[in-house]
This record gives structure tokens, sequence and C-alpha cells, in this order.
DNA sequence: GAAATTTGACCAAT
DNA sequence: ATTGGTCAAATTTC
């Protein structure tokens, strides 16, 4: 187990433990302070996220150079989509919000599905060269599920925001302090699942793959070394951003461990 | 009238 | 020939 791994296990096992014990102070009332339990679990889980979130960036880096599965090579197209910077989100509903603002530019009737699958690019796509775009598509009708593919990184909001960094347009990794917890939270949430996990887990029996014909198609490639684009998160007022590239350096650790 | 959406045509990949 | 993705003119909405 590397180290990171292991500070990070530590400061989990720390956060249950305090967990624990506020469980016990609760159910007791007891009049013993309770701030400092609930400061350690959030610390404890903060710290966790964070160690993490740069060794999965590590382990991304890794895996470029061996895929787990390839199914295709990259598609080249002609608007110089070559990277396989796909994400996607299945979600109840169709994510009309979520925080970046989109233009549509097409809708499409697609073979393997009743439904037709929506084309979305970055509103600031020429005002700020932003080459975001999104796919959302019903792929189940009860319960409803929407499927939206993420494509490409957004760029357009280091560009509004004129930071003096060029690593920002070049997608280079940013938070935003005041938002940590909630980008920690995306990087873990479950729903959002990327491409190359699901191209292995939903390989069934007979070798035919229901979601995979829905959204996976052929330039849907893996996630190698640009994984964490996800951390990318909805525009809000200026300032208070950091880097992720930065985070494994940051020298955060409540528990010196 | 400007902005946003719709929709058929076009294009590249297979 | 088929399919998915994009373009751009037409249409709708504000």
């Amino acid at each position: 187990m590397s180290n990171g791994v292991e500070k990070a296990v530590e400061a989990l096992l720390r956060g249950q433990e305090s967990a624990y014990r506020l469980k016990t102070v609760l159910e007791h009332s007891s009049s013993a302070p309770t701030e400092p339990l609930c400061e350690t679990v959030l610390d404890s889980f903060s710290f966790a996220l964070s160690l993490f979130a740069s060794s999965n960036r590590e382990s991304s880096r890794s895996k470029a150079t061996t895929p787990v599965v390839a199914r295709k090579s990259p598609k080249k197209t002609g608007n110089g989509e070559d990277g396989p910077e796909h994400y996607r989100d299945d979600s109840p509903n169709p994510i009309h919000d979520d925080g970046f603002s989109w233009r549509k530019y097409g809708q499409k009737k697609i073979k393997t599905s009743s439904h037709q699958r929506c084309y979305y690019r970055c509103a600031y796509a020429k005002d700020r060269n932003c080459e975001a775009m999104k796919r959302v598509q019903q792929i189940q009708d009860s319960p409803p599920v929407y499927r939206t593919t993420y494509v490409r990184k957004h760029i357009c909001e280091a560009n509004a925001f004129l930071l003096p960094n060029d690593e920002i347009a070049n997608g280079s990794n940013m938070i935003r302090f005041d938002t940590f917890d909630q980008a920690m939270s995306e990087f873990f949430r479950p729903q959002l699942t990327p491409v190359e996990q699901e191209a292995i887990v939903n390989q069934g029996e007979d070798g035919t793959d229901q979601t995979m014909d829905l959204e996976c198609d052929s330039n849907e490639f893996l996630l190698d070394d640009e994984q964490s684009w996800r951390y990318q998160i909805p525009p809000c007022s200026p300032g208070n951003f950091m880097f992720l590239d930065d985070l494994s350096e940051f020298d955060y650790n409540p528990f010196h461990l």
C-alpha cells in the first residue's frame, strides 16, 4: 500500500472513530462538546479525499500506457476532436442546470433508442473559444433515465475571469477553496461514472451491452490521463481558485500524520 | 430585432 | 449504404 493511501486510510479510520464517539455523545445527550468531534470527522474526510484525489491522478497517468480495455482507437474528427475526454452522468431527470450555459445545436434520432439525442455546446463557444459539449439522451423509460455525456473541458471560465495562469486555458485542474468539499463529493459521486469503468462492468454474459449501444459509441474511448477534468465546477463568482495539481503538495494535515 | 431552438441537409467514418 | 455528429437556414421565443 502506498504511503498516500495509508495516510488516507488512517484519516478515514480517525474520522470513523470520531463519528462513533459523536454518535455516542448524541445518543446519551451527554454534555460533552460535539463541535471538536464534528470538525475531526469533517477534517478526516477532507484530508483523505485530498489524498485520494492526488493518488487518483497518479494512477490515471500510469494507466495511460496500459489501458485495461481498449475498445477502439480515439476518433479523430475534422473539428479537432482527438481526445478521450468524455464523461457521463445518468440521472432520473435531464440536467437542465448543471451550472454551465449550453446552446443546443442539434437533435438526432439514434438507431438503438426510441428517444432522440440532443447535442449542446458551450454557450461561450465562440466568445471564449470553449470547446465543451454535451449530449443528452433518455436511455430508459420507467423509471426515466437521462444520460448526459460531457465532451471536452470548459475553458470559458478561465477566460472569463482572466486568471493570469495559462495553465487554466491549457486544461489544468482547478477548484475553488469554498467549494472544495463539493468538488470532492463530485469526485466520489457514484452516479457520475467514468466511461472506462462502465465499459468494464457492463460486459454482459452474451457479450451485448445495451448501455454502451446507447451512448458509449465508437468515439467514446478510455479516459486515460485526463479524468481529473471532472473537477470542473459550475461557474461562480471569481476568486478562491486553486489547482488540483497543487493539492498533492498542499501541506494540509490536521493530524500531523 | 436579437437570441435560442428546431430540423433537414451534409459530411466523415465504418 | 448506414449511422452519428455538425452545420446552417428556418422558425420560435422573449
